[in-house]
Order: C-alpha cells, then sequence, then structure tokens
DNA sequence: GCTAAAGTACAACGAGCGTTGTAATTTGAC
DNA sequence: GTCAAATTACAACGCTCGTTGTACTTTAGC
C-alpha cells in the first residue's frame, strides 16, 4: 500500500472517531485501531493529534464541500418552477453521501471545540467549506434573480442563502438518534421553502 | 454559608468551566477551584462528574428558559406594528442576560456531546429549555395570527416559531472571538424578521 | 531479488484524571 | 457556648492517555 492510502486510512479513522467521541475523549489508540494502522504510523504522517484533528477537519469540509457544490450546480443550473426546484434541491441536500451523518457530528466537534482550535484553523476549515457552499448557492440565487425578476426578490445574496440553509435545515441537531427519516426530511424541506420563499405575512 | 448557597456556587463555577472547556477537558480540581469549593463537596452535592454536568445542564437551560419566556410575554403581548414588534422582540430575545454566552458555550457543548449523555437528561433539557420557550412562542404567533387574520398566517405553530428563532439568530455559532456586536445584532435580526414575514419571492 | 523507505510491535515515560477515605476544621442553629 | 452537620485539606489508588525510542518486518520500485 502506498503512503498515501495509508494516509487516507488514517483520515477515515480518525473522521469515524473524532465523529463520535470528540477531540478529547478520542484516544490514539483507538483511531489507530479503526484505522487498521500502528500508531507510530500516525504519528509519522501528522506529527500530533493536534494535527491530526486539522487534517481531519480539513479534508472533511473540503470533500463535502465538493459534492454540496456539485447539487448546487445540478438542481440550480436552470429553473423550470422555482418553488418545486427548489424543494428537490433542498431534499438532495440534506440528503447526500453515506459519511454525511459522521461529517455534521464532526460539525458539531468543532463548534464545540473552536475555543481549543487555533484560529487560522477555523477560518481555513470556514473558507474551504460552509462559506464556500454558501457563496455558490448565493451566486445561484442571484443569477435566477436576474433572469426572471418576477420569481425572487434578492438584495443580499449572502443573507439569503444563508437563510435558505437555516430554513431546510429542519434544526433538529442531533438529539434522537441522529439522522431524520426521508419523510421529515422532505417536510422539513417543504415547509421551509415555502417559508423562504413566501413568510408568513398574512 | 448554607448548603443550598454552596451548592449554586458550585453550579456556577461548573457551568464556567465545562462551557468554556467542554465535558471531557473540564477536570473536578479546575472546577472546584472555580467555585471556591473543595472537590469533597462536590462530589458529596452531586455524586459524580457526570451527574455534575447533567446538573449544570438543567439548571443554565431552566434559567434561560425563564428569562426568554418573559421576554417572550413581554414583547408579544400586545401588537401595534408587527414588523417593527418582532424586531424588538428578537433583539431582546438575541442580547440577554450576561451570562448568555457561557449558556450558548454550553448548549454548543451538549451538541456535541449528545451520544455520550443520557437520552433522558438530553429529552428532560430540551423540554425545559428550547421546546417550552418555542411553545411560548408559537402560542404568541397563533394568537397574533387568530386577533388579526390579516398580519399572519400560521399553520403549524411550532414550525413557524422554529423558523423564526432560526431566522433571528444570524446564525455565527462560535467562531470569531464570540458574540456579535449589538449592530450586527440588529441587522441579522431585522433582516431575519423581514424574510420571516415576506420571504423572497418576487 | 535487492534495497531503501515505510510500517509494525512493544515497552516505557511522565503526567493528568476521577474518585475515595480520613481526620481535622469550620459553620450555623439552638 | 454547644453540638451536629457541613466543609476542608490531603494523601492515595488505579487508570488512561499522548508521545517517543528502538529493533524488527513488510512493502514497492528498479
Amino acid at each position: 500500500m502506498a503512503r498515501a492510502a495509508k494516509r487516507q486510512e488514517v483520515l477515515a479513522g480518525a473522521l469515524t472517531v473524532f465523529a463520535r467521541d470528540g477531540y478529547a475523549r478520542a484516544s490514539i489508540d483507538v483511531i489507530a485501531a479503526e484505522a487498521g494502522v500502528s500508531t507510530r504510523t500516525l504519528y509519522n504522517h501528522f506529527g500530533d493529534k493536534a494535527g491530526l484533528f486539522r487534517a481531519v477537519i480539513q479534508e472533511s469540509a473540503t470533500k463535502v464541500a465538493a459534492a454540496q457544490l456539485a447539487i448546487v450546480e445540478q438542481y440550480l443550473g436552470e429553473i423550470t418552477d422555482l418553488e418545486a426546484d427548489l424543494i428537490e434541491f433542498g431534499i438532495a441536500w440534506r440528503t447526500p453521501m453515506p459519511d454525511y451523518a459522521e461529517h455534521s457530528s464532526l460539525v458539531r466537534q468543532v463548534n464545540a471545540e473552536a475555543g481549543h482550535i487555533p484560529q487560522e484553523a477555523i477560518d481555513a476549515w470556514q473558507e474551504a467549506g460552509p462559506i464556500a457552499v454558501r457563496r455558490a448557492l448565493a451566486a445561484r440565487l442571484t443569477a435566477i434573480a436576474e433572469a426572471e425578476p418576477g420569481l425572487l426578490r434578492i438584495d443580499d445574496p449572502m443573507r439569503a442563502a444563508l437563510h435558505f440553509s437555516l430554513l431546510i435545515s429542519g434544526a433538529n441537531p442531533s438529539y434522537r438518534g441522529g439522522s431524520m427519516t426521508p419523510d421529515e426530511v422532505t417536510e422539513a424541506v417543504t415547509t421551509g421553502v415555502h417559508a423562504f420563499l413566501h413568510g408568513y405575512a398574512g
């Protein structure tokens, strides 16, 4: 197995353990076992525990962001029925890759650990992940609004993208077993998109 | 000092340390020092570290929820200008007590730690805190919608309350020093309330 | 097949942690 | 002021953890 492959296995195992146990609870021995690797190899690749954590964050954010960027382009490239398209997009966004559960657990860990992570690492992570996705979504929303001014009114694109992602998140963070059923996702996204478009004024 | 007073001091110190360091990082010795109390007293009151954490969560949620319930009644008791009143309410909601920063840090810790906390403790915390507040907000929104059907259209009150709180949160979780400036809060709340009422459709 | 690079197994270290027991001290109610 | 209850100081335990060094084995490219 090549060096790069070992590195990937360590990152995958570390993602699993960090996401499940958090930074402080996660032990190097457990991570190494999960990755099927000796602890020494792990140290040779990443220096120390903090370096490994930073690498895992960056990797996971980059990978998920790439997948989400693709979804944005795929579903919002051309619009036929805005509301229906937004709903399909939202559902695809909230039900992606199989490791999505691990990724969002990791995000929760990073949120909690933010005070103990160097600011530059946080910034790099935000920029490579959430902000990149929000920027792409903002650009698409702007394009839609400009193409057909009657459909959408976007003053502050980044803010609108933020509001959209908040509304379709459903915001059931972690409690209860973990993820939502497909039906729950559909309902959360549908009501979220409706609120995003029309609001609650009478 | 009475027994109950010592208990309160331990809870306050533990809140500070748990919020800053998280459950796993926080050490009993540091908590005891922060509270100005011997570790033995701490064990006599709360049994063990997990019991202390559960008590801190419950206490903090209950206290903050009570404050927020009061704000809901105070600002949404009677409505003169719906949009303006909602904005004032949102600002008051997002700028409450001095220990609000500690509380929301603790919430982030609980989110991350959810997999290692007994489900019943999570449920009790949700019920005493966020859900209680959301219920009150939902009731007020429903009352407004019923009093003046032209103002507000609420089909699913709990969902509407969730959407409202998401939109005015601004969603800047923790990154950057910590909290937002008053101007940032005002802008986040204003745009959030506008989106809540009118949405983004053209 | 040889050789250098990469990975493994294993022991060891020092430190920090949660928790308990105990004996002495302080506190608050009567 | 007395006395019981609460709190303290302190030592000790068993355990886990991050990290490093070392000698041995496997791997991959030529």
